[in-house]
Parts: structure tokens; C-alpha cells; sequence
DNA sequence: AACGGAGCGTACGGTACCGTATGGTAGAAT
DNA sequence: ATTCTACCATACGGTACCGTACGCTCCGTT
């Protein structure tokens, strides 16, 4: 796991890192507007004396979390895109299947939580947009290596990526057995059948 | 629940649906969590002494929302997937338009704010599926009236919609000539190409 | 003219939150 | 053992909001 600023023995106290997982937490099932110093604190068992030790204010928090985000955002896109020569296109499915809400509730929760945010705060609008442009350049760059010419790579990179989001957005759990014969036949239609 | 709108003669004062439209503006702009009582109270140049005559509490309106969304956005679904014989492909390069995030920003917000709602309100949730299965179903005739075999028809009614959804999470108003070239070329796959 | 109700303003108590100030404590440093 | 310091609790003032109580004012009715 990432260390914080200071690198002490392990203590039982709180870091910076555990108050902005915790944080993460409450994002993923309340909401940006849910994340409340407060409401944290007692998630932590703590008092809000404790937060402000750690972050100047709120908007520290808010700040720390974002970066959090984004860091672990581009390690797994650089993690998840990365195949050998000639496995391209099997790693193309593995992104969809990655991705899929039913496989990833709670990391799909989050993504969601960040671009709601994003949509009323242009410092994150920011960061979502430099992570997405890394996610379909590596996207496109599998699409390429699977001989889709260059003039469709990045289109079917943003397909591939609105449908995953758009997934998210619209199944609300529903696991029956065909629902994943639909899934993989659209997996196909994306990396071209 | 109630019908609100029982139409006299135009008034100057403020009824239940001038209140839930301006619920919806505030919405769009700051999520079901800025969808304060005070708020749009301030917003429609009145106190809140007005809106506790108008609703019961700030439950009443949400569910007034949320009841306002449905029926336009069922309205909407069926005159747009009315299409003559013959013209049905036309009419689903047509749904993907509509859908467009920059044609239509304002409503793109709205749905996403619902959906957003959605997450932490079944009752709000049962709404959204009530939508999502006409959409869904809609869409499925048109592409079964294109020739699209039935087994077919649902996978890509539900890859239109999440694309359509899914692009709304991502463009971030990129309005480059080029953007409208990826999009008609991603309607293509879509609609078959 | 007197009445009554629809529509709104004002004032209030209560809650949840932010941020500050200040005090307390356990363990490391000396 | 004492002092220091990182970490946390407590108490406070301030703000924004919810919901209620009640007062005022138009306006149609009688």
C-alpha cells in the first residue's frame, strides 16, 4: 500500500491515507456532497480534532482524494492495457470485463461519485479528462495493434468506454443468464465481429 | 401522485408545477442534494412560507419530480421511436442524435442527476427501470424492423443507450470537427453497419 | 361593507455541518 | 522523571437548512 508524507513505524493512529480512504468510502455510496468532515470522523471513530490535524480543511480532504483517485486510476489502465504481442484483442475483452458493473460495484460507484463531481468543479473536471485521455490512448492503442485502421481506433475506444460507463449507469443489478450472453455479444459488436 | 396541474385562467402566483420546474433547474445544475427548500424558494422570488402551501415538505416535491420526469421522458421515448415503415434505421440514427450530449446538455444533466438519485433511492430506482424498460423496448422494435435477428435487437438497443449515456459521462464539451465524424461512425456500428 | 380563504411573509426552534480554540494524553526524546 | 510533540477530544460561534406557527394581504363571495 502507498506509505503518507511521513514515514514512521506503523502506528495504530490515522494518516492522512487512511482519512482519505475513508473518505473514498463514503464518496462511493453518498455521493461528493455526503463527504462531510463529520460524517468521516465518526466512520473513523474519531473526532473532527483528529481532521483537522491531518487536512487545513475540507477542501484539503477533497483535493487529497482526487489525487488518490487519479494515481490509482492511471497504475490500473496502465496494469489492465498492457498485453503481449498478438494477445491484443483478448486484452480488449478483458477491459470490457473489468469494467463490468456487476464485477466492479463498488470501484464503478466511485467513478461515478468523480465524474458527478466533475460536472460542478472544473479543477476536477480537469483530472477526469487527463485520465480519460490516457485510458482511450491505450485503448485505441489495442485497437490498432488488432489491425483497426486509425481512422475507426478512436471510435471504437469511446465506444468502448461509453458503454462500459453507460453499463454502470443504466443496469441496476440484474444477473440473469442471459444478461451475460447480451454483455459478451456487445463485447464482440465493440472489438469487432 | 396527484395530478398538480389544474389549469384556470393563468395566474401570477405560483402553482405546484412552477415549483417542481424550478426544482428540476436547480437539479440539472447542482444534484438531488442542492434540491433544497430555501433554495429554489430564493430562486422563485418567494419565501418558503409559499412552498409549505404548496407541498407538504420537501419529500412532496421530490416525489412530484420525479413523477414530472417520468411522464416527459415516456412522452419523449414514444415520439421519438415512432417511425414510418421503411424508416426505421433512419429513426435510430435519430434516438443517437437526439441523445447527443451537446445537443441536448441541459437534459443529459437531468438524467444523469436522476440516475445519480437513483444509486441511494429505490423507490427513486424503480422510476428509472420503469423508463429503461419502455427505452429499451422501443428501441429493440426499431432494430427488429430493420432485420436485426430478435437475439440481436436487445444487446444492441442496450449497447445505444449505454453509448448514448455513456457518452454524456465523458465528452466534455470537445466539439471539434472531427468529434462529429467519431460519433456518426460509432452510429454506424451501432445501427449495423 | 363584511367575510373568508388562498397565497405568501416572518419569526422561531431544532439539526447538521464547518472551522477554531484550547485542553488533554500517550509515547518518544533528553 | 521531565519535557516535548504528535494526535485527539471538547467546547464554541457561525451558517444553512427543515418544518411549524402565525400574521398579513389580496380577491372573490355574499
Amino acid at each position: 500500500m502507498t506509505t503518507a508524507t511521513t514515514d514512521h513505524p506503523p502506528k495504530v493512529q490515522l494518516d492522512r491515507s487512511a482519512w482519505v480512504r475513508a473518505a473514498i468510502e463514503v464518496l462511493a455510496k453518498e455521493g461528493i456532497a455526503g463527504v462531510r468532515v463529520e460524517v468521516i470522523a465518526k466512520h473513523c471513530k474519531v473526532t473532527k480534532g483528529s481532521f483537522y490535524w491531518h487536512f487545513k480543511d475540507r477542501h484539503d480532504l477533497l483535493e487529497a482524494m482526487l489525487q488518490y483517485w487519479k494515481e490509482g486510476r492511471i497504475r490500473d489502465i496502465v496494469k489492465q492495457t498492457q498485453a503481449e504481442a498478438g494477445k491484443e484483442r483478448e486484452r480488449i475483452f478483458h477491459v470490457i470485463d473489468v469494467y463490468s458493473a456487476a464485477r466492479n460495484r463498488k470501484g464503478m460507484h466511485i467513478e461515478l461519485a468523480i465524474r458527478d463531481w466533475a460536472r460542478r468543479d472544473p479543477a476536477v473536471e480537469a483530472v477526469v479528462e487527463e485520465v480519460e485521455k490516457i485510458r482511450l490512448e491505450r485503448a485505441g492503442s489495442l485497437f490498432l495493434a488488432c489491425g483497426v485502421p486509425p481512422s475507426e481506433a478512436a471510435s471504437r475506444s469511446l465506444l468502448l468506454y461509453s458503454y462500459v460507463f453507460g453499463q454502470s449507469l443504466m443496469t441496476f443489478d440484474r444477473e440473469g443468464p442471459e444478461a451475460a450472453a447480451v454483455r459478451h455479444h456487445i463485447a464482440e459488436i465493440i472489438a469487432k465481429a
